[in-house]
DNA sequence: TTTATATTTAGCATTATTGCTAATTATTAT
DNA sequence: ATAATAATTAGCAATAATGCTAAATATAAA
């Protein structure tokens, strides 16, 4: 079992790292931990691009978990997973001690 | 100067996290970490690929400040600066407390 | 049921990243 | 000076990422 959950750590890392590697990632992830939680269109009329290219920045976002999204009516409500990345984050700082 | 110090933590930010976003740049830092120091053919005889390929991965790593390098003649000699990562991460860590 | 709203998906062009082999540079050894 | 070693740079093809507009989906309001 060790073994299995040391490669879905490394498949963890890879997205989670990968999907901070964009800044304006990294600014929807902020704006939305800030704001608590966050409808897909507060967040596009928050950024200077179109909401498409938003809404797939979210999707990446949330496919390595440090988005959650949950359906309320039309709109999709964003929500921050600050326990994935602190755990990662925290990971990989003690590496580093 | 404040926002100068800003603009130079986001570009930081931008490219530390750009280097760790690819799995054997992640793992070039952890191996060169590890080992204390390495040449830059110690890295490119542990990794499945092209030395030239390691070697540019190298060169980013270095870009983004999180290996430094030195020449002893004929070889480069690479150490990784923790200091950098764990400066990085404890940020993004503490937004996400 | 028609219309408006919220959001995503499709499809495409542009740019960036990756990885390779071949060529080049720099240094040491003969 | 020549040859060998350590490593990078150049150049190219393949893949992936980004951003856009237009089209589609799903829900709510009239």
């Amino acid at each position: 079992m060790a073994k299995l959950d040391g490669i879905k750590e490394i498949k963890t890392a890879d997205e989670v790292f990968s999907a901070l590697a964009h800044p304006m990632r990294r600014q929807i992830l902020l704006s939305i931990h800030y704001r608590g939680e966050c409808k897909a269109g507060d967040i596009a009329a928050r950024f200077d691009c179109s909401w498409p290219t938003t809404s797939r920045h979210l999707a990446t976002l949330v496919k390595s978990g440090l988005l959650t999204v949950d359906k309320k009516g039309r709109a999709r409500v964003y929500r921050s997973n600050s326990q994935l990345l602190s755990d990662v984050l925290s990971r990989w700082a003690t590496h580093f001690s």
